[in-house]
Parts: C-alpha cells; sequence; structure tokens
DNA sequence: AGATACTTGGGTAATTCGGGTT
DNA sequence: TCTGTCCGAATTACCCAAGTAT
C-alpha cells in the first residue's frame, strides 16, 4: 500500500481558529461558496487541508508552516533523459516537493484534469503541444485556475515570457533548468519552505 | 484491512481514517444506509473499495487516488481487426478501463484464472470454443464467480441469450458492439463511473 | 486446531456542529 | 459582514464483550 491517507480533514471550528474567525462566519463562507468543503451524511461540514491552505492563499493570508503540504509537481517535457535525471536530483534536494513526469501533453491534461497536481513545469517549446493554448485552457477552467504553472524553454525569448507571464504563468524559466532553480521557484511562491537541513 | 484477490475490502476503521472520522460515525453511516456494507459472519461490517469510492464522490469529498479502481476488462475474440480496433477506442472513452485481448479461450482462462481480470466480453458463438462452458466453468468455481461475464453474439438470438443470462452471464449484447456499449454495460452493473471529461 | 494480540460492535455519556436568531 | 447564543442533532470518546487475524 501507499503512503498513509494524507487526508486530514477540518470541522468548521478548526477553520475559525486558523483565521481567528467564528464559527457562524466559516459556515457562511462556504455556503457562499468562497471556501469549498463537503458534508458527511449527517450534514456536517468538513473542509479538507489542501482547500483550507488554497483558501489562505486566495485571501492574502499567511500559510502556518503546520498546514504545508508537500507540492505535487508535474514536469511536462518529450527531453526523456531530462525528466529521468530530474527527478532523483528533486527528491534529494526536497522532501517536499513530489516529482511526476509526462512526455506529452494529453497525459498531463488528464492528471492535472483529475487534481492530482499543484505546479505544473511546462516545456513551452514541446512539439506536438502548444504550450500557450495548456496555459490558457488551465486558467479558463474552474478547478484548474488555481495549478501554478512553471513555463520552461530552451533559451531566453523575451517575447514569449512576456506572452506566457501575461497568460497566467508564475515563472518563467530558461533551460538548462537545475533542480535548485525548481525549488527556488516553488519557494519564492511560497509553496515550499526554506530547503532540507541534512540530517547527521 | 483484508485483501482477497483483487477484491479490496475496508473495516469500519479503514474507512474512518479515509475521512478522518470516528469508527462510531462510520457504523452509524451504514446502519442508516448512506454507505453500504456487507456482515462478516461475526457481524463485523465491511465495505468494498469500489462502494467507498461511490460513496466519496456522492459526498463530494476527495477521492485518494491510491483508491481509485479501474476496471480490467478481458475482450475474448476470434476476429483480430475487432480486438486491435477495440482497445484505443476504449482507451479514448475512459481511462478507468483497463482493456487486454485474447483471441482463444484457452488463454482467456489462464488470465482469468491468474486473478487478472475484472471482467470479460466474451463471443458466445466463437469457433473452437464453447461460450456457454466457459460461462458455467467460471460461475461454478471458487475464485471466478465473481468475475463478470459480458456475452456477446453475432445477432439477436433470444434462446442463446436467455441461456446465458440464465447461466450467470451479466450482460447480453449484440454485435456489431461499440466501445460506448461495452462502457454502458459495465456502467449499469456500477463497474465504473460516468465517462471521462474532457479537460475542456 | 489452539493461543495470542489486536480490532470491532454495541451502548452510553460528553462534546461539537448546524440552523435560526439576535 | 461579523459575532454570540439557543436547542436539537451529529459526531466523538470510552467502556468491555465478542470477532478477527497471525
Amino acid at each position: 500500500m501507499s503512503a498513509k491517507g494524507n487526508l486530514v480533514t477540518f470541522t468548521t471550528q478548526d477553520v475559525a481558529k486558523v483565521l481567528s474567525a467564528s464559527r457562524t462566519s466559516v459556515q457562511r463562507w462556504i455556503d457562499s461558496g468562497s471556501l469549498r468543503a463537503f458534508k458527511t451524511p449527517g450534514g456536517h461540514r468538513r473542509v479538507t487541508q489542501r482547500e483550507l491552505v488554497a483558501f489562505l492563499r486566495r485571501q492574502g493570508a499567511p500559510v502556518p508552516s503546520s498546514l504545508l503540504l508537500r507540492v505535487r509537481l508535474l514536469v511536462v517535457d518529450d527531453d526523456a533523459h531530462f525528466l529521468k535525471a530530474l527527478k532523483p536530483l528533486m527528491k534529494a534536494l526536497s522532501s517536499s516537493v513530489e516529482v511526476d513526469t509526462v512526455d506529452n501533453g494529453v497525459d498531463a491534461l488528464l492528471k492535472i484534469g483529475a487534481g492530482e497536481v499543484d505546479a505544473v513545469l511546462l516545456d513551452a517549446t514541446m512539439p506536438n503541444l502548444d504550450g500557450m493554448q495548456v496555459l490558457e485552457k488551465l486558467k479558463g477552467n474552474q478547478g484548474t485556475a488555481e495549478v501554478v504553472v512553471l513555463a520552461m524553454s530552451g533559451r531566453g525569448d523575451d517575447k514569449l515570457e512576456q506572452k506566457l507571464l501575461k497568460g497566467g504563468a508564475a515563472k518563467f524559466l530558461v533551460k538548462p533548468i537545475t533542480p535548485k532553480a525548481i525549488f527556488d521557484a516553488l519557494h519564492e511562491l511560497g509553496m515550499v519552505d526554506a530547503p532540507d537541513e541534512a540530517v547527521a
């Protein structure tokens, strides 16, 4: 079996404590749709940790590091060697980033659509895939709009960079991409904390 | 949690962990009918993985990807063209159905016997293979009796259809078989959910 | 098959939540 | 819009006898 169910849920009271608000307010936020929740068969509201963190970010509120989840990063590139090499390097660099890789846009969209991805490192210059189009689709869709897009391209191209950033890409990275560059980008976006310390 | 063949069942505690709820609540949900379960001879509740996923979806709760089920469908037909064409079509239609194909009954039975199959689409009118006999063997054997059999034949034949259904076939499909017909049959049997949505 | 350690069911009490209201 | 308070209902915690797993 895979890892433990990382599925922690919060009651309205739990959420209220995080924001120093009242339980009643949290109920209203949920009912008005600004905070997504599901209900138990008995009608009690439950908020996932993932959604709580997303909500805090939307509101510009600080995210307690105790709530930070591992970032699920999907790397989309058609260079098999790059993908194969990147995974262990990222793993060694930070235990708070889970790296998944695909070599084509179709698989990428399927995974993103399934809600299994927090951030995408997308080669904007892949053949058979219009990075700009993917970006537009992601940002245009409720449910995928919050996926952080890190665009990368083979070389500096100011025009492409501006276009992508304007389209909603969070960062623009120029190849060659290093694991540290990816980590730093995620760190600047507040998605991960400081790098792991060596354990003696 | 116990695993028997490919059927994984969850105890009340297992379900409770998935939702970070209490064991007592899970018991109540089962007793009130919100969550379907069966009982062991000793009275302990057991929930199938399939029902757990369905329950989570009904409540709007996130479904951990480790719980996602895929139906392993084995298609038995001697028409190579049919087999070759069907596989990619089913894949495009639904990512939750894994299609395997064989052109003879021997390989089919070997795969089924190995526990690698959830459902079989069986051409009941194959030469060199008595579909009815295969059906009887499957249903008569502990361990293979739960494999869902979708029988198909070249044309409507009420007598054959009645015989097969009486023998334990779950559905009777008339050729030409379309991927959608297969999917719908599996859907009616509760083995798959609604079709994949394109990331539009 | 028997023995052990762990888990579950059922009951009740204590706590928390939802909804209406101020 | 946010907060506080009410009551009925849902959820949780705790007990020990019984079922399950190894």
